[in-house]
DNA sequence: CAGTGGTCTAGACCACAAC
DNA sequence: TTGTGGTCTAGACCACTGT
């Protein structure tokens, strides 16, 4: 049995996305919500929390929680999502070609920056087409302390998986930079640029949940079918907590 | 007084960033900071969640609460933040040029996707410089239902300046697409592209505190000027809440 | 005023990590 | 087993929105 504030998230979503609350409504109020689901009133709390953090509701203090106009655009890159990931809830044909793997190090200008005592690593370099057509040219370093061994069967199906479900890796966070910057001669090649040079280059940095830095990621994508969504709540307004 | 919670996480991220907790440390434990401050250990937990979620510190149920490698880079332009905020916290010198400030209606694509009634808006249309260069250009709707009148003046220094702190107007969240697309002549003009015609467009639609619809904005990005930073942590493990 | 969400408490029990 | 964070409760008071 789950947690119950996260059932109850996921009820409402669920009643959020079937439309029995519709945008503009008002779902009923905390101490409503918790004697329908017979819950102290602070985890009805945390359930609309998450609904909140995922843009779903908006609570207005004196007046209620109100459910938010769902009219969310497609292929959100953001959250740490795996091309596989995006592939299943987008329903396109995708495939994976493998260019490389091989065993490398990880590259000075993060090592250093991260103060890495371990840089052994495998490297994989990948080309992803979405219904045929080259999209992303991905490059990945992952440290051999916790993946000593990948195969091209893995490298080729979703290597995410492979770390979350076979070898019970935890992966947590991420932080990512997005730049557009020009393409090599072989990347142009690889994504068929035709009319410029320049790509859209993400590169993360993956760690898992002890903190441990895990795998880091270059991904270069043709500009013309590049897309990031994302939904942010304002912040700092409060105490800080700057940088 | 502000609230204990965020009271608490200020003091510690001020602790985190002077290094009395050095990145690698372990906070001490949650009962010991309750009786620390003094608080019951829940609102010790609000605070740790606030710094979890700024990636300040990672939980690890049962061993503690570390400090995360700070190292942190440039120039976020995540979470909402204005020009003039980002333009402060870098110290750089940033200048303002109007190009355009008359009326003008909500642009029917947007005004049809959100179901609006009231479309009258300001429109506004502003070169952005840093150090002399131009970077951005941005184009602003801004509903007069909220701001019925925008100044030269207050054009070219801070809207959300004006917006918030003479206006009152609270914003609270917005959604956020980020493209690469051709540039039209007279933005390739503005912006002096040379080598190529793409920019990176940031498509904005932001909303106040009772959720109703304020401002749409379009910011044309030099390409090679643009980087948007990100953390994320990993979502969807749970209960789902998706889409 | 009554009803809403926002904060806070003092305790309880559970899940996990380390010894 | 001990200590850690994760969840949950039943109640309290405050801040804000409406009438």
């Amino acid at each position: 049995m789950a947690v119950k504030y996260i059932q109850i998230a996921a009820d409402l979503a669920n009643k959020i996305k079937h439309e029995q609350y519709a945008a503009g409504d008002f779902l009923p109020s905390e101490p409503t919500l918790s004697q329908l689901y017979n819950v102290s009133r602070e985890t009805i709390r945390k359930a609309l929390t998450e609904l909140a953090d995922a843009g779903l509701i908006q609570k207005i203090q004196g007046k209620g929680s109100v459910v938010i106009n769902a009219a969310r655009i497609a292929f959100p890159v953001s959250n740490i999502e795996s091309f596989d990931e995006l592939n299943k809830q987008k329903q396109m044909h995708a495939a994976t070609k493998i260019i490389e793997l091989t065993d490398a190090r990880v590259p000075f200008t993060i090592s250093k920056h991260l103060s890495l005592t371990e840089t052994a690593a495998t490297y994989v370099k990948r080309l992803r087409l979405i219904n045929h057509e080259p999209i992303v040219v991905d490059e990945d370093y992952i440290l051999k302390k916790y993946v000593p061994q990948i195969s091209p069967q893995q490298a080729q199906s979703s290597l995410y998986h492979y770390f979350e479900h076979d070898l019970g890796l935890e992966i947590d966070y991420a932080t990512k930079t997005i730049t557009v910057e020009p393409a090599s001669a072989s990347v142009i090649k690889q994504l068929q640029l035709t009319n410029t040079n320049l790509v859209v280059v993400v590169r993360s940095l993956t760690y898992l949940k002890d903190t441990s830095f895990f795998q880091y990621t270059i991904s270069q994508h043709r500009p013309d079918k590049f897309k990031f969504v994302d939904f942010a709540h304002r912040k700092n307004k409060n105490g800080g907590l700057i940088l």
